[in-house]
DNA sequence: CAACCTACTTTCCATTTGGTAAGTTACCAT
DNA sequence: ATGGTAACTTACCAAATGGAAAGTAGGTTG
């Protein structure tokens, strides 16, 4: 009998679908600033991501909203406060952006490190890549 | 003393600079069909990547040459013939799509697979993701 | 009642990006 | 001379994307 491709498997691209819900500006950068630094916040985001504006930060947010990357809860207080969060979901991209940063550090030192010395990923953050199960 | 973070050995973001690397439409498809279908020619990847046209592939590939991700061989034949090949450097990609399919097929198993049944990475390729050293 | 806060939205404009279709180069075969 | 092949390039146009600046909503504070 004929052997079994991956591809025969197929009936789309895997890689094309993630490149879609990843592939625009500031979505990877919303991602990174809540999973390493737990931000939730519309402006926290718009004040510490580089070049960001709010018209793009709200449409990125709501994006991956309706892509279930993250929750929207607001909190009636005064000032009003809006919490975003990721789901398990989003929390699964986690491995793609260590792959991002750790061929960085690996391929960029010069350009990522102060000192320009290479470092691997689990020397800096002192942990393994994550890994999807 | 003061504990020191990943961010304090950092000048620029690893993430950022990976995703200026990968993040224009293309670019990982012609890694993938090079990796993963052995794909070197332009005509090639010209019928088999989705939706690409000759300009804009023509562009990602001198992009790609000029950050060292592929080589490009010119070959004096009748017709010529032109391989591109991944470097080293490309190769190390290979967790980084890896990481992108395996998204895929956990979260969009519907949309990904004939009879839209989950399957992990490992199953599919019959070998553990990719990891950077 | 004016100012301030968060979290946006809206308008209008500029740039980037991509796409189609046709042309180009160089060499060989008929 | 015409046609074929590979690998592009060029011109011209359309669409997508992004960005600055100002405005809005709802409530509080001085």
């Amino acid at each position: 009998m004929t052997e079994q491709t991956p591809m025969d498997l197929m009936k789309c691209c895997p890689i094309d679908n993630t490149f879609k819900i990843i592939g625009k500006k500031f979505t990877v950068h919303i991602i990174r600033n809540m999973a390493m630094q737990g931000q939730t916040r519309f402006n926290q985001m718009l004040d510490s991501i580089e070049d960001s504006n709010p018209k793009t930060l709200s449409a990125r947010l709501k994006e991956m909203e309706k892509a279930n990357l993250i929750t929207r809860n607001v909190y009636d207080e005064v000032p009003i406060r809006i919490e975003y969060k990721l789901t398990k979901k989003g929390k699964d991209l986690q491995g793609l952006l260590d792959q991002m940063a750790a061929f960085s550090m690996k391929h960029y030192a010069k350009t990522v490190f102060k000192d320009g010395k290479q470092r691997n990923y689990k020397h800096v953050f002192k942990k393994p890549v994550s890994l999807l199960n």
